[in-house]
DNA sequence: CTGATTTGACCCGT
DNA sequence: ACGGGTCAAATCAG
């Protein structure tokens, strides 16, 4: 299933980093041809360890591309991240100025809902709430933007579990990221309308997987899903993605929630989907490929953190 | 100790 | 009154 980058809008900051940016996307297009390439030569069954790899190289460079586009946005703001709770004075008069500044105690009006089988997307979530829905089977989760205090990023979403389909999780997102949490290059696809831009962040499986009747793959580049499988939750923080390391998002820290506890066995990629591939056989001249070392520390992904792309779906409101 | 999550309470619209 | 969204103290975890 095509993944199709929606809603970003944009404020994309004229970086310093871009061009590195930029290098770094070209270089995920140079393996997504080398694994169109591979797919193309050898009958691999999609599931081959050296396959996954490589699309997780792929997502590898992407998010290092995205970091160094951040870097390049506000390199003060991201250092906080951290809690910082507000006066406890006063709470009743700051919600009556919410009430006010969102029309109401209704939430704005969505401008995004997106289905998938992860709920992570890449971006810095902190979970604020979470509500029993009347004639729903499963709780609401509500997530702000970490750098909401930071930036005053007034980006949040719902995640709620599919009632047809519990191993998919609803996600409706409402404004947009100002914050450095903003994938620069998101915006700028966004922005501009010319398309080698454009693909310079959206990598484009269509050819190799045309043979088998598989749509293009578009790679949303403001929102990365990936799989967050079984990587230990070694740090409850969620995290965007371009600083992240294939731990577990925010929304799926709880010991206790199946949400979040993630993903619930239906959620997870089937083992072969996810397969293990801690020493793929790639060939010298692909290894040569995959060489971004160069970019910093790259050690291998996991198999946890592929992207299941056939797992997304995206509307737009 | 710091920071994220949990969860009951509060607020607002219907 | 009820449902949904958010707040914030308490709690948990690294």
């Amino acid at each position: 299933m095509a993944l199709i980058a929606t809603g970003a809008t944009a404020t994309a900051a004229a970086s310093p980093a871009a061009s590195m940016a930029s290098e770094l996307m070209a270089q995920g297009r140079e393996s997504a041809a080398v694994l169109e390439a591979l797919l193309q030569g050898t009958s691999l069954p999609p599931a081959h360890g050296a396959v996954h790899a490589l699309a997780a190289e792929i997502l590898r460079c992407c998010d290092r591309a995205l970091a160094a586009m951040r870097a390049g946005g506000e390199a003060e703001s991201s250092s906080s991240a951290g809690m910082k709770r507000k006066p406890a004075a006063g709470a009743a008069t700051s919600r009556k100025r919410r009430a006010i500044a969102n029309g109401g105690g209704a939430a704005p009006a969505p401008t995004r809902v997106e289905k998938a089988r992860t709920s992570e997307d890449g971006f810095l979530w902190r979970k604020y709430g979470q509500k029993e829905i009347k004639n729903s089977k499963h709780p609401r989760l509500y997530y702000r933007c970490s750098y909401k205090e930071d930036d005053g990023c007034t980006a949040t979403r719902h995640v709620q579990q599919s009632e047809d389909d519990p191993s998919l999780y609803v996600i409706t997102y409402f404004g947009d990221h100002t914050c450095s949490c903003q994938t620069a290059a998101a915006s700028a696809a966004m922005d501009d309308d010319d398309d080698e831009n454009l693909q310079r962040f959206v990598i484009n499986f269509g050819s190799a997987t045309a043979s088998s009747g598989s749509p293009p793959l578009l790679y949303d580049d403001g929102d990365v899903w990936r799989e967050a499988a079984a990587t230990p939750p070694s740090s409850r923080q969620s995290r965007c993605s371009p600083e992240g390391d294939g731990q577990e998002s925010g929304v799926k820290m709880s010991k206790e929630e199946p949400v979040d506890s993630c993903p619930a066995p239906s959620a997870v990629s089937s083992p072969a989907d996810a397969v293990s591939c801690a020493s793929p056989a790639l060939e010298p001249d692909l290894l040569g490929f995959l060489n971004w070392d160069d970019f910093g520390d790259s050690s291998f992904i996991d198999a946890d953190e592929f992207i299941n792309f056939d797992e997304i779906d995206l509307f737009q409101i």
